[in-house]
DNA sequence: TTGAAAGCGCTAACAC
DNA sequence: GTGTTAGCGCTTTCAA
């Protein structure tokens, strides 16, 4: 840039520190001089330098977001809380897409060494906990959603992926059904762990046993879920509710059923979990499970602007949201 | 941060403008020293300071994007387009969501001014053509997606809005309609006002009447199809096909059909624009058009990176990229 | 091929 | 309430 800290100052008549008291609103400048300083500003079109003020003032008032996939609403929602919280804090948001790849994940973490941010928030990161608390023992601010990290100093907002499971199955319990599917994400995902031990429970609670040939996996994503359909029927087995640990994967199950002439809910009932928006448009409606994505990337991103300008780790660190479960037409009670 | 150049410098037993060399990859560095000094990172886990090196370079390395909406697949196509190219360059991308306010638009866009972004792209801005222009002349770097903007230093990188929407319309002309609604989206909107021009172009080419009860405006969004269509139906006019100037508004269009039940495609012919994910899903499939929304993304970043680094404002500035009309179920031939 | 030194534009400590 | 001054951590002439 052209003009600086000092051409307004002498264009004011005043000090650089003066021009710098007035940019940054202490309060111990005379109205006068401030409007001077002010007018000067705007007569000049003056822009303070970001870098320079990063690096004086050791922060760049920007936080960094790693989300897996900005294409889906999923994170986008919990993204958007992130940024007006942020926002309404004076802070930047810096969105980063790390395509599902652990590499870029931590490439994007770089961003938090080379201080371009002062904090970040991760989305259900791919790489391990371990990973993540080495990053926070070394001082810098990180927050998580959708998972638990046992470290003092990460702030953590996650919804209880084994209750709400639990409720769903106990749902299909209720409604007559015993024989369920359950279709999992992939393998390393706590997400996917704990859906399938809330589905796990809920059979325990109403002694129905656990069939290890209704259980397949879908790796969250629509083919996964039409192709583990597809396993299912080759096996023969016995089903009459199918239960996915994302509603990507349901969108597949309703393929494979299309192509079996197999109809929803008549004879077979299927419930996913996001609340991805195409659950309500396709046909039949999906029922499924809604988390509040804004407000789990508002209150984290609160917490974590809080703890890095006090760096005091008062207070709560975990947040533990509800989820709802909602039921569409895609599901009936069994034998109606 | 703690360790910074000179820490490395003196326990390679070099100065700090040697480490700066390798940091930078000059060649004039022996590969002795050069591995001593990559020894010394390694071993202290050196991390260069990103706003000092910012400040000296008087460059961030870092391009901008302004969308509208973080939550549109259009928008995030684009985004990922942009980020693969711009990471491919080592640049960062700073994704920014204005949420389909100017103020935000012009508040993102300072970014620029105070030199935390060198470039940015903005996707179908909500600011007028001259604020833009006003930018550019003040040498800063911007990008266009989605319109055309005349000014040399302005790549722009767009569909044509004009031939497709005729050949949308011409489609359903050929298939026996002729009497053919059009939702447009909000005024200010230069891709709805095209999209106009080309359903009137069409119109014209089959020497068909233009009937003005036939234009509805649904402002781009769901709910806006839905009350153009109970005006449409208020009004009592005959009509055979609505297109939407996108599928948003064609969602609203399914939803007061359903409504009255009105079949589609056998009462009525729909087709929007956008190959929103939702369309394909949809019963009845979606007739639509699509954008090669990620190769706009990368086109533009590329173009702009390069004029970044010599600006030199030589060869193609402006881009358009062909849309492809994708007939789904929702349309029919009339009377079949 | 390497080092010394200046300086990018700002803020904050200290002096007045 | 305002000014002076040092220095944030890096790159980049220039000289050796």
């Amino acid at each position: 840039m052209d003009i600086k800290i000092v051409d307004v100052a002498s264009k004011a008549g005043v000090s650089p520190a003066t021009v710098s008291r007035v940019l940054n609103k202490a309060n111990n400048v005379t109205l006068k001089t401030r409007t001077k300083v002010m007018e000067a500003i705007q007569e000049l079109g003056y822009h303070p330098n970001a870098a320079a003020k990063n690096l004086r003032s050791q922060r760049s008032m920007a936080i960094g977001v790693i989300a897996q996939d900005i294409n889906s609403a999923y994170f986008t929602e919990i993204i958007k809380g992130v940024e007006n919280m942020a926002y309404a804090q004076k802070y930047k948001v810096i969105i980063c897409d790390s395509e599902n790849q652990r590499d870029k994940e931590r490439e994007y973490l770089n961003l938090l060494m080379d201080r371009t941010i002062d904090g970040v928030v991760l989305i259900a990161p791919l790489i391990s906990d371990e990973e993540i608390c080495q990053i926070a023992d070394k001082g810098y601010s990180v927050g998580i959603i959708g998972r638990n990290i046992n470290h003092e100093k990460i702030p953590c907002v996650f919804t209880d992926n084994v209750k709400f499971s639990q409720q769903v199955v106990l749902y299909l319990i209720e409604n007559g059904h015993r024989d369920i599917v359950f279709i999992s994400g992939y393998a390393e995902s706590t997400d996917s762990y704990e859906r399938l031990e809330g589905y796990l429970k809920a059979l325990r609670d109403r002694q129905i046993p656990f069939r290890p040939e209704l259980l397949e996996n879908g790796d969250f994503n629509e083919d996964g879920g039409y192709e583990a359909m597809k396993r299912l029927f080759a096996k023969n087995a016995h089903f009459t509710a199918v239960y996915c640990a994302n509603d990507e994967m349901a969108l597949g199950v309703y393929k494979a059923c299309a192509e079996r002439n197999i109809r929803i809910p008549e004879d077979l009932s299927v419930i996913g979990v996001d609340n991805n928006r195409i659950s309500k448009y396709i046909t039949p409606t999906l029922s499924t499970v809604n988390q509040p994505k804004y407000t789990m990337g508002a209150i984290l991103t609160e917490k974590m602007i809080d703890q890095m300008n006090d760096d005091v780790h008062h207070d709560k660190r975990v947040f533990v949201v509800d989820s709802e479960v909602i039921i569409r037409d895609s599901c009936k009670p069994l034998g109606e």
